[in-house]
DNA sequence: TCTTAACCGAGACGGTACGTCCGGTCTTTTT
DNA sequence: AAAAAGACCGGACGTACCGTCTCGGTTAAGA
């Protein structure tokens, strides 16, 4: 395992590394010249750039707390219609984007790393939704969550349309009518 | 640029190697090997092996007429059940999946190739699905199409959870709940 | 056979790129561009690059007169060191001398290319000068004529050393001391 | 740089190349595969197959001794005869001809190796015949030297005429009467 | 004058080699 | 003992030319 040093080294500098160049250009030459490691440092702890990006999202994540908020202020759809915003902000910050969409291409060819981002990051926010969703009266939180949710990265992965207010208040106003509650 | 006879022989073997081998081994060199042309030849027509793979996914569709074709049986719910059945068959048919995942791997990192996937594939599927709709009485047809495939792509592209027919009909109902056709 | 329009365009297009350019460099498809004529039309009539440039050379020579003029004074050593002060100004012209290294490392491995260099342009500059030797009355003309020659050609080819007025001078000298002229 | 078992698989593969193919058939890639060396370890330590080949005949001569070895038998005649006969054996030698013509024709188009061979190679041979010059009581031991090396050279090089024994005696008959030496 | 055959430009094509980059493994040296 | 430094093999990258090969268009003869 590496040293507590090593790792925040190769995180600060894979982190940098995705986020002002091109996605798919991260390599191990790249990053270990970036965190002033040998190479065979990087792979004594992981096995592909995927692994480290990773691995410096969850500890970013851990680091700020990391915990999914979501707002309950009695209103389900005004709750709902800030955490898409919220998403969509996050989605397309700058400085993320190119992060997220380089583990969404990693997933695609990696089973395991899917797997890890499933549990660890998707699976989180999905129940923080969910559980907003229940103590709003929805009998369906999950199967809601989920419609709510996917939408919003359908349009983000496949670059679709643009994210505005007026589709925001549209598809909330769509999931709360498909979620049975008045 | 490169006469037909050439792209004929490199559709096929970009199309071959993207289903017997793994995602993300696809090179320039191996297609060239596969397709018995020089490299030069892919580089004077194709920039990469994305942009081939999508051509020769795109040659195909046109090849075997291409269009969408939504049944129209006159009942909402079983048309939706049965694309949504047979959009799921087309996304984990072990021939077509490695290629999907392929591409959608490279939009993530090329702008371009996404504009076309979008104009060139996504969009006839979503008009045909809007259109169906809006025969079928839904005043928001556009949305609501999308509220119907994006759990469906989302499941595919996350790995989140598996596809089977009891999910097909919550999934069916909670769309046209929110489409507010009883 | 070429046309004489087609022979000129590539003879202008050789000679220029061969002096503007690093020796070595020169290629079909530079040629070809240069000369605006196509790639066939040039193997057609020459094998390689050091044909055309050879034939350039030649026509060159043949339209400048070509012949070797050897001055006759009456005073062989000053005719011998003008002749040498008159080589060595064409070997490092800097016009001519990138022409004449790529001919000769050319030749080096092209024998068939060094007889013609040989027979054309070497044979009848050694005939000069051994013509005046004879008239001189030295009685080994052909050998003598070597060896003044070569000594030139050898610091030239190995880059050994400079040519400056006073090694010309010690080297006709001793060239006649040779010849056994008094 | 190269570690020295990297070395010497390099020399020996590019002198087994040199001399059983074409000369400039020398390619990066055919001394990579012959050595069993990958492409990249060659440019880390080698800009061209010329200085490669280069490199190989310096380590090759430093393993032999390498120094020039000039007879003194007291007769100045039959020495610089038997010296020219040594020569011209090495020079036409099957197995260093096409290694001595690569070397020459890369000396063309490259000045930094040009100086190397002067300095290394031929420097040394240059000085022993002019050190047996000098003891052989000639006043101008380097112009005479360069004076009966040259057309030997000059003959080689530009493939002009063949060595035979007749010649060599009147070569170095005509090199003597140069030299001031009854 | 009208063929008709050679010449020509354009450039696609299968190749070979180029010189670079990176993936992983392994050795050497430093700490 | 762990780490940096980096040499090493393998293999793909994208480019430059190679020499061959159709294609139409254009000249320049001979019929």
């Amino acid at each position: 395992m590496a040293r507590q040093r090593t790792r925040s080294k190769v995180h600060e500098a894979v982190l940098s590394l995705a986020c002002e160049s091109r996605v798919g250009t991260l390599t191990m030459e790249g990053v270990a010249a970036r965190a002033g490691v040998s190479k065979q440092t990087l792979y004594r702890t992981w096995p592909s750039t995927g692994a480290i990006l990773f691995d410096a999202l969850l500890a970013r994540s851990a680091d700020e707390g990391g915990d999914v908020v979501v707002p309950d202020s009695g209103n389900l759809a005004t709750d709902l219609e800030g955490l898409a915003v919220a998403t969509i902000a996050e989605l397309t910050d700058p400085t993320q984007e190119p992060l997220l969409r380089a583990v969404t291409a990693e997933i695609q060819s990696n089973e395991g790393l899917a797997a890890q981002f499933r549990e660890m990051l998707l699976a989180p926010q999905l129940h923080g939704i969910s559980d907003r969703l229940r103590r709003g009266g929805v009998t369906d939180p999950d199967g809601i969550a989920e419609l709510f949710v996917a939408p919003i990265f359908h349009r983000w992965l496949l670059r679709s349309r643009p994210f505005d207010a007026a589709w925001v208040a549209t598809h909330v106003a769509r999931v709360l009518r498909a979620s049975s509650v008045s």
